[in-house]
DNA sequence: CTGAAAGCGCTTACAG
DNA sequence: CTGAAAGCGCTTACAG
């Protein structure tokens, strides 16, 4: 492969004066040199170059996982963004698990200028050596306990958990069950907390038995969902904290011949592209997701930026929205007295 | 950050030492070395290793639409492979653009050891430079026109294709539809020759308006079915060529409010995790999909062993199953002919 | 087993 | 504007 002094000979200058017109310098002897160039197809070595400059022009992005829609929606964001900037992205899947979380983040810390990180959990430890390395860091859907001092695009968790309990409550559900993500990560705690926030606020106390945490996963969702079913007294309506979860929520209902939202009004988290498609039309709470990748690689790309690099930490936090289709409706009890419920729905909206 | 020479110093050793100890050479001071390594937190430049080596121990993985589900777990099958060989993964979208993936493969070049491409055309030419640049090349999914020179993991699209024919045929459908992928892509082409091949074989040839191209996304399934549907006589079967068109497809005919299967059978390629859960449950052609991810990585990283480095190209081809479900069934003007449809379908199967 | 030295392919002050 | 030279942080024959 053609090296800087290959094309040098060629052009017959110095690799000194090749460097600076491959880098928009001005050089006398620019056409011998683009000349050179194609003729070798020469494309600098990435290796030198960031040995030489201390930069790889390389952004790592850490996800839990790449086939939830939600994460490969955000990878999406973040990959447009390095392109259109000159960067690249350096995946890593942790698969939820922290352990995996701190290899991955040791190995890139020589080998990226920076990564964009949803953490397997609030507690890990390893993010902060990222930040002591001096690679900067940015969250994006979760948080780490203490990240205040990093940059974050998160969403309101726990007024979007707030928002599905609202809907839940206005149309007249009491009996009420969430099942939650994983508790030791910002959305799963706090789509939770903002989920029983509401229903208290509204003097409803879910028993113990009917707030149940899983951990993100369809599996999960399955389970917790027929546990649920086998209570003497089930729920009539349900909330599941993510996309996932609430396949496994659907999927349980319909092996248990559970009719929705007729005997069980179903509420997710995170939109799916067959959302409007399935049996029945999901409703769910709704957020960006592409745009969140997109945001955080800014955001940390900005960093480079020397006017910026030492801005107070930005914590960007987007708003839920509430997506009403056919998988939530009054509960049978009051299926006749469309009325009250209408009335109720006022009050909480 | 600490270098060698840090390590080297404090360990009272010189640099070629702690390089030997860290390579897992035989060192008499192993331990004070070990001590210095730990103390500093050394971590050896990546930059360094690779200007010396040649090797950058990061493999390329290049795929049309990461949020496509299939690409999303085919590449969650590449980064396994890598984590677990010590490798990483570079991972670029090209949202089926060509002229995006010469880009993204010029610009890897210098930057990895191997690349595993889904190539947005089967006409893309740089893909041969890339082979040109001694750069190791896998495909999946899609293949090239003259691709046999490379190693490649495919499915059986053809047979795939007449997968769907055949059971739609055994339904008893003559008026059979297909809304095709890209023609210029390897499984766009395979999958609508296999299904019009079956066709043919069985004597039934499908109108010009019957035979539809898009492109793979959601948009186009839907555009095609809804001109399907405005013709004086429409099909009563329709073969949609992979999992987001079906999708686009499935919207289609929900917006029309046209019954499936009951005035429309709906056959798709690749299933999805919501498939069951679809109105109605979708009947697919399945492959395995993060597999695919895995052999393709497997494969690519055969070629760093010396013994492997001269084989022949290796040409995987993984089979498709039909997944039976509800989307399909006889069509209308047969279903009071149960009978005749079962021995038709013996006939086919 | 060990260390001094050269070199991987760039970039960047430094003189001219 | 240009070129010679040093150096980024490693690895690897080469002597010892």
């Amino acid at each position: 492969m053609a090296t800087i002094h290959d094309v040098a000979a060629r052009a017959g200058v110095s690799p000194a004066t090749v460097s600076r017109f491959l880098r928009g310098g001005r050089v006398r002897s620019s056409e011998a040199v683009q000349a050179a160039v194609d003729e070798l197809g020469y494309w600098p070595s990435a290796a030198a170059r960031s040995l030489k400059s201390g930069r790889t022009h390389t952004i790592g992005g850490v996800v839990p996982d790449i086939t939830n829609p939600y994460f490969a929606a955000v990878v999406k964001g973040m990959e447009s963004v390095t392109r259109a900037e000159d960067y690249r992205l350096l995946l890593a899947n942790t698969d939820e698990s922290g352990e995996r979380e701190d290899h991955v983040l040791a190995d890139m810390i020589r080998r990226v200028d920076g990564i964009i990180l949803a953490p397997a959990t609030e507690q890990d430890r390893t993010p902060l050596h990222v930040r002591d390395a001096d690679v900067p860091l940015v969250f994006v859907d979760r948080d780490l306990a203490g990240g205040e001092r990093f940059d974050a695009v998160l969403v309101d968790n726990a007024g979007g958990g707030r928002q599905a309990a609202e809907h839940l409550l206005g149309l007249g559900h009491t009996r009420i069950a969430a099942i939650s993500g994983s508790q030791d990560t910002t959305p799963g705690r706090c789509r939770r907390e903002g989920f029983l926030d509401a229903l208290r606020g509204a003097g409803v106390e879910p028993p113990p038995e009917y707030d149940l945490a899983g951990d993100f996963r369809e599996a999960s969702g399955y389970q917790l969902t027929l546990s649920l079913l086998s209570l003497p007294e089930p729920p009539t309506a349900l909330f599941s904290a993510n996309n996932l979860m609430t396949l496994g929520a659907l999927k349980a209902l319909h092996d248990m011949r559970v009719d929705v939202p007729g005997r069980m009004s179903l509420i997710g988290f995170d939109d799916l592209d067959t959302g409007p498609l399935l049996r029945p039309p999901l409703t769910v709470i709704d957020r960006p997701m592409v745009e969140q990748g997109v945001l955080a690689m800014r955001l940390l790309l900005r960093k480079f930026e020397p006017e910026y690099a030492d801005d107070t930490p930005r914590r960007i936090v987007l708003d839920t929205e509430l997506v009403e289709r056919s998988s939530t409706a009054p509960p049978r009890s009051l299926a006749g007295r469309r009325a009250a419920t209408t009335s109720r729905r006022a009050r909480h909206s």
